[in-house]
DNA sequence: TTCATTTTTTAACAAATGTAAAATTCCCTG
DNA sequence: CAGGGAATTTTACATTTGTTAAAAAATGAA
């Protein structure tokens, strides 16, 4: 997916401001494993997937949780740094070899005071990442850990077949067996 | 506390833009029970909480799970309908006597399109409800019932004398029983 | 293809959580 | 301050989920 396309799927940008934005982008590429942000840094630097799939993990005492997974069009970034220039949670690893855009936070940050285009969509970068994260927190608290699984295979079909069953079991907040004993049920 | 304050709690606003702000806002009262938005329709107003609290709800099946608190200084709107224009999954409900402060969507829609400090504002204020939003998530990917429990007593010191456990349980994710379990252990 | 390694599933048991109903406590009103 | 209704806790039991370990299946390198 062109970076040109990704940003006009967050909020159409009139030509200048698209423009302005798209010049502080540059693409670049890593492979499976690399690890794109760290838990441990205050992370400035955002991207987006023009190709790929990736899943932000967290360590908790000594086994590690997912809680994100992101792919092709989505924007891969430490919230916590970006927002409140904080450490995060989360290290981002890559799942496959991946295309990505990058984008440095500060020039970013610099549009938004300079730009009202930019300002607004970076407002709605902001509510649309908001009602996902929502409607997440709510899919957890009120669907059975099969209907999210179910879910899931809706949202990422080829998720399956690319990650481990552990790291879905974990994003999804049960065990691996649990997992299977799942998949078993409902085939 | 006074919307002056709570505007500013959001992300400082130069004078003129926050007074271009404070012109929208009015004050409203509601007293305990009131509906303030409501799950079946799209709501286009949006309140600060002057004084009491509040909790936002959705129905499950046959019984209502709650999801979210607000308090002094926080902001009640339906997200869904603030920024998709689409319905929203909850109700509101005032579970004390409120001072509001009171904001029509559309006037604000307006102010980020000409006021570029309104609309930086407008995605800090996105920005930061993300933050909590996504920091929720973890604590339910990351914490048992019992972690979470003491972490909404700190956060909400004055949440149990005032809300019934049966809501703060379905908050946790856990039925009623288990709550009075671990509250029994905890002390 | 074969062997070794990793991933996934299955099994057996233990622990945690839910459900329904009874017991107790709390709170409000007369 | 007594009585009644609502809220909370407790009990007993059923169900679900987790843990550990073993078996089976899939993957990948030689």
């Amino acid at each position: 997916m062109e970076i040109d396309q990704i940003l006009d799927l967050i909020y159409p940008l009139p030509e200048l401001s698209k423009l302005k934005l798209q010049n502080c982008v540059k693409e670049v590429r890593f492979s499976k494993g690399h690890i794109l942000l760290r838990a441990d840094k205050i992370e400035t630097t955002i991207y987006f997937i023009r190709k790929g799939i990736a899943r932000a993990y967290a360590n908790r005492d000594d086994n590690e949780v997912t809680f994100w997974f992101g792919k092709e069009g989505d924007t891969v970034l430490s919230m916590k740094s970006y927002v409140a220039n904080q450490k995060g949670y989360e290290d981002i690893e890559l799942l496959e070899d991946c295309d990505l855009y990058e984008l440095k936070s500060e020039k970013l940050q610099k549009l938004f005071e300079e730009d009202i285009h930019i300002a607004n969509w970076g407002r709605k970068f902001a509510e649309k990442e908001l009602v996902k994260t929502e409607e997440r927190l709510i899919s957890r608290q009120f669907r059975t850990a099969t209907e999210r699984y179910k879910e899931l295979l809706t949202d990422y079909p080829h998720l399956i077949q690319r990650v481990q069953l552990g790291h879905i079991a974990s994003y999804l907040g049960i065990s691996q067996v649990s997992l299977s004993r799942i998949r078993a049920e409902i085939k």
